[in-house]
DNA sequence: CATAATCTGTGTAATTTTGCACATGTACTT
DNA sequence: AAGTACATGTGCAAAATTACACAGATTATG
């Protein structure tokens, strides 16, 4: 059943029982309404209305047609308000992504917008991976590292965020507190991995030459910080890990140490209420330091 | 919310999660569905589906046009089966019409019919007035006097319906027994209204100069049964009629006084198997001698 | 009875829509 | 690392659709 419009002009003749009248509800000559309904006819083998001098009376088959297409009018109608009222509410599904050392900062802001509408609903997905925007598997997302580049991507700055040197008292207890001046030889570094490499921390090492030193890698922020924690070496932590696994800081956070991070949303989605109220409320936490810290 | 044909695209782009396939289902060119897919975006002003170099993924406005669409779809196609399949089954409603005077020789020929059809619903109307096919009113309709000749109807001949000149018991009881001899002075006749005036038998009196002893007219046959019956004079009535009422005959039917009947259906619904059918269980009762008698 | 008002129906021209060719980009495979 | 397959997107020409104008027919009205 192909030609959905034809079902629609046939509509409204039924339902004014004039092709004049339909040809004026919907804005075409009347000629065009009578070629609509000759080929609807012709394709579907009957007749149906009846032709006559004050106008077209549907046959069975047309009253049928009324009624299926008077639905389908309804329900188009309903859709249509549904979509255009939808850019309006904050209702929904919202799906934010992040790597997964940000899950203890940002889930209780995400609470917090959750309570605050209680329509939305929040999915808050947390992986090394990179979830695509434009594939629709996420709409905001908070990345760190360089700034993203993707031509189809609202990037915005949220924080710069610190990190500290830190070891775990069984690091300590085994292999004694670091300081500036045995760093150089007597310790253990917890570092990334190559697809990380591009870390501001990384080229601190890198710069002081002590990239031998490094024995433990890893892709994720997440896991360095399990690392350190479980005494792999010592290493960068955000602050929020270092309190939580009860690190001892070795070096406080340096400024050239700091990684950006951005709030990264799809263009076409940006610019919707429900993105920009989880965008602002991230945005707020942030300037409070209710995050990241 | 018009331009239905554009849902339809979005609907197979939705479902096929790609324009080329989408292009390919609908047998249309993929800018084209591209086109289709921009147009509705604009009108809604919102996105309904993320472009990247897979394809199109719907956003949230799009996954719910798919489904308001799914269903759609799916009413539209039952729609059409049940349009094109109901050329070929005998079912629904059928609406046949005729003068009042025939209800009692076709009524049961029309129950018969009923009865075997189940699916199929009869209604029989009587009047008359001339219920006008064209507009619908009626499917198949029994006619008499002069063949019809309007250009959408398609005419067969059913019957000559004969007519016998016949007296009600209290007519001869107060005026004595009609013979072809006080015929010319002495009767009274129950003559056609102005609007029936063409009826064969009608110039049967006008020959013989008999005009002035019409003292009752009617432009119903039925209601000049009926006065015959009452006693309002001597007139032309149908055998079954005659039979029904207990009606002395005074002149037998004559060969120019019978009156065609004909078998009118619209051209539009001619060929479909359910006015086949009635049409030619009417002609076999017709010839088995069922009707008309 | 004639006139006005509607409505359907068709040939023709203008406009819109569509199809084609080609460019471009991404993912997968060898 | 290069090639293949498949996807979107756009300028331009062809085709299909539409609007216009007018004819024909019926109903309503004074």
């Amino acid at each position: 059943m192909d030609n959905w419009d034809e079902i629609r002009t046939a509509f409204q003749v039924a339902r004014n029982g004039t092709v004049s009248g339909a040809a004026e509800v919907l804005g075409v000559h009347h000629a065009t309404v009578i070629r609509h309904i000759d080929a609807l006819e012709a394709q579907l083998g009957t007749k149906l209305f009846q032709r006559h001098a004050r106008g077209y009376t549907p046959t069975e088959a047309g009253t049928d047609l009324l009624q299926v297409a008077q639905a389908t009018d309804d329900q188009f109608s309903q859709l249509a308000g549904r979509i255009k009222g939808q850019g309006q509410g904050v209702a929904g599904d919202l799906v934010i992504t992040s790597i997964a050392v940000f899950a203890g900062t940002v889930s209780p802001i995400l609470a917090q917008i959750q309570a605050d509408h209680p329509a939305l609903k929040i999915r808050y997905l947390t992986g090394e991976r990179l979830f695509r925007l434009e594939y629709g598997e996420a709409h905001v997302a908070i990345r760190s590292g360089r700034a993203p580049d993707q031509p189809d991507n609202v990037v915005q700055h949220l924080v710069d965020m610190p990190v500290h040197l830190c070891a775990a008292p069984s690091y300590i207890a085994r292999h004694g507190l670091p300081s500036a001046e045995n760093m150089a030889d007597h310790h253990i570094f917890v570092g990334t991995d190559e697809s990380m490499s591009r870390a501001p921390f990384n080229s601190w090492i890198s710069d002081l030459g002590w990239e031998k030193q490094v024995r433990f890698q890893s892709d994720s922020t997440m896991t360095m910080a399990e690392a350190v924690y479980s005494g792999a070496g010592i290493g960068f932590v955000s602050p929020w890990k270092m309190r939580e696994f009860d690190l001892t800081e070795i070096v406080p956070p340096q400024p050239d140490w700091v990684t950006p991070t951005w709030l990264v949303t799809h263009v076409d989605l940006h610019r919707t209420s429900k993105v920009q109220t989880v965008v602002k409320a991230l945005k707020a936490a942030v300037a409070n330091g209710h995050m990241f810290r």
